[in-house]
DNA sequence: TGCGGGATGGTACTTTGGTGCAATAGATTG
DNA sequence: CAATCTATTGCACCAAAGTACCATCCCGCA
């Protein structure tokens, strides 16, 4: 999977560089074409001020090639341009880099990222409607009982990651990712990582 | 798990008895209170005309204890009415006995269950508002590929139902469970049975 | 009537997931 | 400072998941 970032400026940020150290920077003020034949990530900045559709024309991605909005100021209607413009996410341009690789993970799955805040005053309306509790309680109560590292490791099981591609992901032994799920599946009562992603998803209780 | 129907008549139907072979007949019209002190499962009857306020008014539940609304003549008005008075689900009245058994492990297990066809317009504005392809090809799609026995498997699995149980409720080997989902995780192109959930529920491509 | 696909399952095997016990190290806190 | 918590990992072990190969039975269809 190669990684593209599409930046009006020639600024690569540090979290990036850490995220994806392999990444490549294409310098250009709107988006005409991409490069093509391989699996990959486009990362496009989205600055103050920018629009998605001034930056990001309606263009034909082969499989396996995903485009990720990075947002200087992220709100509900950059969100929902960037997935109607056939963005695979959009999240905040000065995230973790944690939070970047766990972005690559779920969108080189074929998921979309949205982001915990931000999906939550999206689907606000439907929550509504299915008549739950709102999602403050029901998806962040979760991670509130688990440490950060505990937190991070469940994400990522969440959306389909084995033990060995988690421990690659954060850079520890597949051991202590084990570790890090017991502790999990104690904490919140669970008995496996499918019942975990279901908890992390909503889908279950 | 103890199972309880609640129907204005002396009624059950055969579908019932093959589901839940255990269960027992509460027959009265209006509830007004349950038996206490275990788990159970209480699958309360919505015949024609009648509204889910009229015979289920506002109970408490014990940890352990659920309700399913089985209407006769479901929609949308009737789900939204039975989550909203704490029912863990709605589904046809003449459901295949398959289908209840699902249903009994999915709310069992604490989730809500609702019915693909229904599930489907009440999420319709959130799926809109996404800005994703409409459910049918997204969700259906995956079931499409597969034999009926086959999509059974898948939909237990995705819920989180080990192999032994997926095998006791289908009343067949855990060697055949495995079989069927070999062939389901060859069909869908996937790896292993978290990313068949997320599949199946909607929560990656 | 033979062929293919689906459903079922037996034996055997490899891989992955998960636990128990224990150790080290850093950070925090009373 | 001692106690506690978190993160990290090793080693051993068991259980669950998944695969390979094969067999039987049934059913629809050319």
């Amino acid at each position: 999977m190669r990684h593209w970032i599409i930046d009006r400026e020639v600024a690569l940020l540090p979290s990036w560089l850490e995220a994806l150290p392999q990444a490549k920077l294409i310098q250009r003020d709107v988006i005409v074409d991409l490069p093509r034949g391989e699996q990959a990530i486009y990362w496009c900045r989205l600055r103050h001020g920018e629009t998605v559709s001034s930056i990001f024309p309606p263009i034909q991605l082969e499989a396996g090639q995903f485009v990720v909005v990075l947002a200087d100021e992220p709100d509900e209607t950059i969100v929902t341009e960037s997935l109607a413009s056939g963005a695979s996410g959009c999240c905040n341009t000065y995230a973790a880099p944690d939070v970047l690789k766990q972005v690559a993970l779920v969108v080189q799955n074929g998921g979309l990222w949205i982001g915990q805040s931000l999906l939550q005053r999206v689907i606000g309306s439907a929550a509504a409607i299915l008549g739950r509790r709102p999602q403050d309680q029901e998806i962040e109560n979760w991670s509130s009982q688990l440490s950060e590292r505990e937190a991070q490791v469940a994400r990522l099981v969440a959306v389909g990651a084995s033990n060995k591609e988690v421990a690659r992901q954060l850079s520890i032994t597949e051991r202590t990712v084990k570790a890090h799920l017991t502790a999990v599946f104690e904490k919140l009562g669970l008995r496996d990582r499918l019942q975990l992603s279901l908890r992390v998803n909503g889908l279950s209780t």
